[in-house]
RNA sequence: GCCCACAUAGCUCAGUCGGUAGAGCACUUCCUUGGUAAGGAAGAGGUAAUCGGUUCGAUUCCGAUUGUGGGCUCCA
């Protein structure tokens, strides 16, 4: 061992270790100490994720990384994928596997897909889970090999494993590639792998589903089974049991249960019909979003649902957009298009007089619905449909006045989402992509637009580079909900495209003609979207403002049915949405049904309400908050379900 | 759109190995007026998603269509 020749290696902490040359990263977790040895499961050498068994050569950077760390986690998924795998091989030799990664989607770690013309059921899948748990018990190493591609090439064409072999034919030959075995199971892989099949604390299979090889469309259609696997069972039960939660606050079906919103076979499929509580919902929404609008200096406008063919010549779309977009309608022998977006309307709308300089920004909201065509596969409640509101606005704006209307974009949404309840935030600024329109000096002029305001805003972000549209670079944010999953809601783009292709101009100080800046932005993104989010977030129960029904007035017996209306029109006087119920049943049952209902507020009278001339109210959450006078429970109501404050706007 | 599965009363579901269907809740009527999460009785309600086929006979088997669910792809 002396005469080994040291490295050093440098731990995540700072610290040097020294080491042997040729060690094994197990051996360094040993060092370190016994207990990380024992949690061991991968390693990470100079960024890299690779198998404990791997040797180290030189000085490097290390770190062990155990199943707490998300790196640790995804190679216990990778790793029972493998399992997966060997079990169907082992059940089904006919199944020709082809690829099975880890992912993290929220609710699956991992998918193999396999070529299984019978495909999976339900009964394959208790079997082969069976099985996954037998070769977890026997412990089977994973051992990695490297082999030349050729060799690869035999020993996967001897297996007649087709998918492997079109993997291989995309690597140059002679190249090495590295095979993992765990018993009689090769699969050509990168890795890393678990030392053995027993690391693998948890698992369980989650369902199965067809998937393209290659996520081609026009290629086969695979059988693919999606599981999970975590650092202990406690992590796969709680996360089981937030998928519970998740199926129970799910806005299908809070949507029925509560009359908010349905679809119909005869109106079509990816077509709302909002419910008149929904509909109440919906409008409060609105209104909330019309006012902020008017703070920020927005003005409103509204356009058509359809537009003649040339607009959409004129605009790009029945060239780039023409998949999303209806068939077009014959009018007087003109064709007609309904709309898929709403920005040539509002385009018109600035073109109909000519613009200055000193009119700058110019900025147009509209709540505009649009239609969109969508695969009948991809409809999913209100999260995806055919026709849906944009909260969608315009501005037009010069160079200069670029980086201030950005970051007033940005004050505007998070003030609007804070307002509805989100308070976690995910943001991304798209790059320009290898296709794009606009000169190149425009577009960097853009990304530090959006670069400076969010850095000027404090915000952090992510940079994906080359993910812009191809007419401009943009700001994406998710919304984190109350069970931690993200939805894309706000998009904020600049556009080099379409101010080009309608001519879009305004006078310049100089008294010539030049082109604005035009930002497309949406806050909510689709009204029906972020309704069905706020459904789900608020698990039904919306905040006391925007509730449909903000209270019922229950009358304890008949008696007090003349005093329960005149509580009712006070309250209503007062602005609240209060509904009177005193239909024949106990109050008990009522106040179930209110309960149910997900009504903040009842307001219980009885004879002693009559006679001291108050009310008892109990809260949604079933406390009772005791007799109060008429008019301190109108107060106290007014308050609880006030309007979210006006934004303060700075100008910047 | 593609793969797999599903479609029975307003809702949630049961049942029918091919002989035209049932429960609970909701609804209607009646009784009950009860102080903080389900009082009682009676009644009404179904062309078994739609359209074809096989069969003496189809809700049940087969096909198509529409819709829904889980995915793929795409996206607000």
């Amino acid at each position: 061992m002396a005469a080994d020749p040291a490295i050093t290696l440098r731990l995540p902490d700072g610290k040097p270790l020294p080491m042997p040359k040729g060690s094994t990263l197990l051996e360094v977790a040993k060092a370190i100490g016994a207990r990380l040895a024992k949690d061991a499961i991968a390693a990470k050498l100079d960024g890299r994720i690779v198998d404990l068994s791997e040797r180290v050569q030189s000085d490097a950077q290390v770190a062990i990384l155990t199943p707490q760390s998300p790196e640790g986690l995804a190679v216990i998924r990778h790793s029972a994928a493998h399992v997966m795998a060997s079990a169907v091989k082992q059940l089904f030799p006919g199944a020709l596997v082809t690829i099975g990664p880890a992912v993290d989607d929220g609710v699956n770690g991992f998918y193999y897909d396999f070529d299984f013309d019978r495909g999976f059921t339900e009964e394959d899948v208790a079997k082969i889970t069976a099985r996954m748990e037998e070769i977890i018990r026997q412990d089977v190493p994973f051992a990695r090999s490297e082999v030349s591609r050729d060799e690869a090439q035999a020993r996967f064409a001897a297996q007649g494993e087709s998918y492997k072999l079109e993997l291989l034919e995309a690597i140059p030959a002679g190249e090495q590639v590295s095979l993992y075995q765990h018993g009689e199971f090769v699969d050509l892989c990168r890795g890393p792998h678990l030392p053995s099949t027993g690391r693998i604390p948890a698992f369980k299979l989650m369902s199965v589903a067809g998937a393209y090889w290659r996520g081609d469309s026009k290629r086969k259609m695979l059988a693919r089974i999606y599981g999970n696997a975590f650092a202990s069972k406690k992590d796969l039960e709680a996360h089981l049991s937030l998928l519970e939660e998740a199926r129970r606050r799910d806005h299908r079906l809070l949507g029925k249960q509560l009359d908010l919103f349905s679809f119909s076979p005869s109106v079509g499929g990816g077509l709302v019909l909002w419910h008149p509580k929904g509909a109440q919902v919906r409008y409060l929404i609105e209104d909330f979003w019309r006012q902020t609008h008017f703070d920020y200096g927005y003005e409103l406008v509204n356009t058509p649902h359809i537009g003649r063919a040339e607009l959409w010549q004129t605009s790009g779309h029945l060239g780039f957009y023409k998949d999303n977009m209806y068939a077009p309608m014959e009018i007087e022998g003109n064709p007609f298009y309904l709309k898929p977006m709403n920005c040539p309307f509002h385009i018109e709308i600035y073109k109909s007089a000519l613009r200055s300089y000193r009119d700058m920004p110019i900025r147009f909201a509209e709540l505009g619905t649009v239609y969109r065509y969508e695969a009948s596969g991809v409809l999913h409640g209100l999260m995806r449909v055919r026709g849906f509101t944009q909260d969608d606005a315009h501005i037009f704006c010069r160079p200069d006045q670029l980086d201030r209307e950005i970051r007033r974009c940005l004050q505007h949404t998070f003030f609007l989402l804070r307002a509805f309840g989100f308070d976690k935030f995910d943001i991304y600024l798209s790059t320009r992509p290898e296709k794009f329109v606009g000169e190149p000096a425009d577009w960097e002029r853009a990304q530090e637009a959006l670069r400076s305001a969010m850095q000027a805003e404090g915000l952090e972000f992510k940079i994906d580079p080359g993910e812009g549209v191809f007419y401009g670079p943009k700001i994406d944010i998710k919304i984190h909900d109350s069970l931690g999953r993200s939805w894309q809601c706000t998009t904020v783009q600049v556009d080099f495209n379409l101010p080009r292709r309608f001519e879009v101009e305004y006078v310049d100080q100089n008294n010539t003609r030049v082109q604005p800046f035009m930002v497309h932005r949406a806050l909510l993104g689709s009204i029906e979207r972020f309704f069905g989010v706020l459904l789900e977030h608020h698990a039904g129960r919306f905040p006391a403002w925007l509730a449909p029904v903000q209270a019922v007035v229950l009358p304890v017996t008949r008696d007090q049915q003349a005093y329960a209306q005149k509580v009712q029109a006070a309250f209503r006087a007062a602005g609240l949405r209060v509904q009177l119920d005193d239909r024949s049943e106990k109050l008990g049952f009522r106040i179930r049904e209110a309960q149910l209902a997900k009504v903040p507020f009842m307001l219980v009278v009885g004879q002693r309400e009559v006679e001291q001339g108050g009310v008892s109210p109990r809260a949604g959450g079933g406390e009772d908050l005791g007799f109060m006078s008429l008019d301190e429970a109108i107060g106290r109501l007014s308050r609880e379900a006030a309007r979210p404050a006006r934004p303060v706007v700075e100008e910047v």
